[in-house]
DNA sequence: CGTAGAAATGAAAGCGCTTACAATGTTGGG
DNA sequence: CCCAACATTGTAAGCGCTTTCATTTCTACG
């Protein structure tokens, strides 16, 4: 029920109101254990005749504590950002706690100005996407130790919650190679600035040198991470004079642009062609045939990082590595490799 | 320059680092034009000798300013909103201005809640999505109303970026009623909470009244923002007894989900059954047919609030209305009605 | 009853910065 | 050479809250 319309109340008349001290009336907010039934009524009473809200900034500068999380994350296009960023967000306004975000675009001076700002800002954690940033950056953050957060990735020196992005890679060139293809072509997204995508990589050519194989730099494209990025991808590989006989896209959207690129050149997938995501999106079911993809743990990371900060918050001790599964989910992309290969 | 490893220095130490007051200090930091070059000069060396790093929520308490730009939008998980937090993040940085984040899916009570939160937080500004919530809710805003940004619609008590969506929905339904459509099936999103689906809705009306037609009820569906929505939407409108020639789905993934539905059904499209959709996204461009689209200012409207606000923060006066334009992007989804209706 | 120890409350000192207001130094016209 | 007017810098009072430490009030037990 708010009274006074103009001037925003003080916890001090809250006090008066109450007739407590404002010691008292702080305790009310923040540690009303403390306080009998009786002084704690009284002082919610008062809070509530003179709709009082808190000052955060003084109270920030008071305790030392902000209330406030920063993250800084590449982009919020990217479906697997948006998702962990919307349950990372619900999670922690769960528990009180503000997001402060920032994006970068992939670019590490961008992220490192960021950081720096949410620094300053003096959030309570800070949350990154993967491991890969210049010597300084990580230098700055050595001095937070103990309020950095890594998502995507994993890093001895910080808590990180994640998945295995080799094993993604892997799984799914395994997958491939199961089913006898033996030149896969990779369209990456972009590899500047990303260690998660050097890992799919690297996961791919592991499962293809376990199995005798190569990944040729010819067969390997990098591109923005779009439908576009996918379709120009698949030009690039399907127009070598050796064609690759599988498409290893490491995002859905890349393999499903990809895919439309093949279904122009009147290419049967998977019976020409197999092709492959990751992420596991909706866009999967949608498709023509159906994305196999392998399935990564976005939205469980986003509310993992939330749990896992508010309880480091509590003073709780937790663990400092969270990794979640990552698992193939096959669909209709993908198939026998053709008995002749088109060439040589 | 960082020195001092530990504690981390305050403005004071700055001050007497560089031999002058610490409102001089101060006035290094906020008011540089106040000072002599020569001192300027001092307080900027001794605060590069100390690592000194300012600490906001003091600033906050003693300025009265947070240097943070809070907004609460329906999710993040639309590309609509996705582009736009994105371009006010990027453009509320160039002014070294932080943003808070918060979605509420949209749940009204839970964007109070996070109104409240960020007001108390003490925002500059804040930045909402759409007109449509509780009394209760622009009661609060009342008191805040020169803090208050308005998105995507307009209201005549706040500063408002947005464009015309009932203009939006007029535009596609003129659209198919010039190719000769006259039973026209509406997916649209979902519509509680989201004054912006009403809106084009109400201009789809618009539209065919005008063109002495009309939109029965059971040809309009409310689904879910995404590929399954309007697939979901399609079999609903297809199911009829007498289904439509033409779906407009409020859009471009609603509308992309109706036309794989349609595509298994066997409907040619727009031989039988014409599409369009709106936001004029990536996907337009990727199904079979190429998808007509009605194309919004959604990245314009994040750089633009970016820009207002900040312009606002400043003390400038800018205009209280900010109204972009939609246009009509004709692909290959729409296509005169065919000569025989389905029915009677 | 008296008293040790716990529970509840209060007094007051900041948290680190900004900003009126005051004080000092400069400049140029009369 | 004096003084108004301006340009710089300093003094000090907060901004609104939290929290340590001290004090008072209970509780329970001998």
């Amino acid at each position: 029920m708010t009274m006074n319309s103009s001037r925003r109340s003080r916890l001090a008349e809250v006090a008066r109101f109450a007739g407590v001290s404002s010691a008292t009336a702080s305790r009310a907010l923040t540690k009303p254990e403390l306080l009998s039934a009786a002084t704690l009524a009284k002082v919610n009473q008062a809070i509530d005749a003179l709709g009082y809200v808190s000052h955060a900034s003084a109270r920030a500068l008071a305790s030392g504590r902000s209330g406030m999380v920063g993250a800084v994350v590449p982009t919020i296009h990217n479906a697997v950002f948006a998702r962990a960023i919307h349950n990372l967000q619900m999670g922690l306004a769960d528990g009180g706690v503000q997001l402060v975000l920032a994006a970068h675009d992939y670019d590490p001076a961008v992220e490192a100005q960021a950081i720096r700002m949410l620094l300053t800002r003096g959030v309570d954690a800070l949350v990154l996407v993967g491991a890969e940033r210049p010597r300084e950056t990580w230098a700055l953050l050595g001095e937070h130790r103990e309020r950095v957060f890594l998502t995507y990735t994993f890093h001895k020196d910080f808590d990180s919650i994640g998945f295995d992005n080799a094993q993604a890679g892997y799984l799914a060139a395994q997958h491939l190679i199961e089913l006898g293809h033996r030149r896969i072509g990779f369209i990456s997204g972009p590899r500047r600035s990303n260690d998660r995508m050097a890992l799919r990589l690297k996961g791919a050519v592991d499962a293809l040198t376990n199995a005798g194989l190569e990944l040729p730099r010819a067969l390997i494209t990098e591109q923005e991470f779009s439908l576009s990025g996918g379709k120009r991808g698949a030009v690039q590989l399907m127009g070598l004079a050796r064609p690759p006989t599988a498409l290893l896209a490491s995002n859905d959207l890349l393999a499903a642009g990809a895919m439309h690129e093949l279904d122009e050149r009147g290419i049967n997938i998977p019976g020409e062609v197999s092709v492959i995501g990751m992420e596991n999106l909706d866009i999967t079911g949608f498709t023509k045939p159906m994305l196999t993809s392998i399935q990564l743990p976005t939205e469980a990371i986003g509310t993992a990082t939330a749990q896992h900060i508010l309880a480091r918050l509590r003073g709780e001790d937790v663990a400092r590595r969270i990794e979640f599964p990552v698992s193939l989910v096959h669909r209709h992309s993908t198939g026998q490799a053709p008995k002749t290969g088109r060439s040589g």
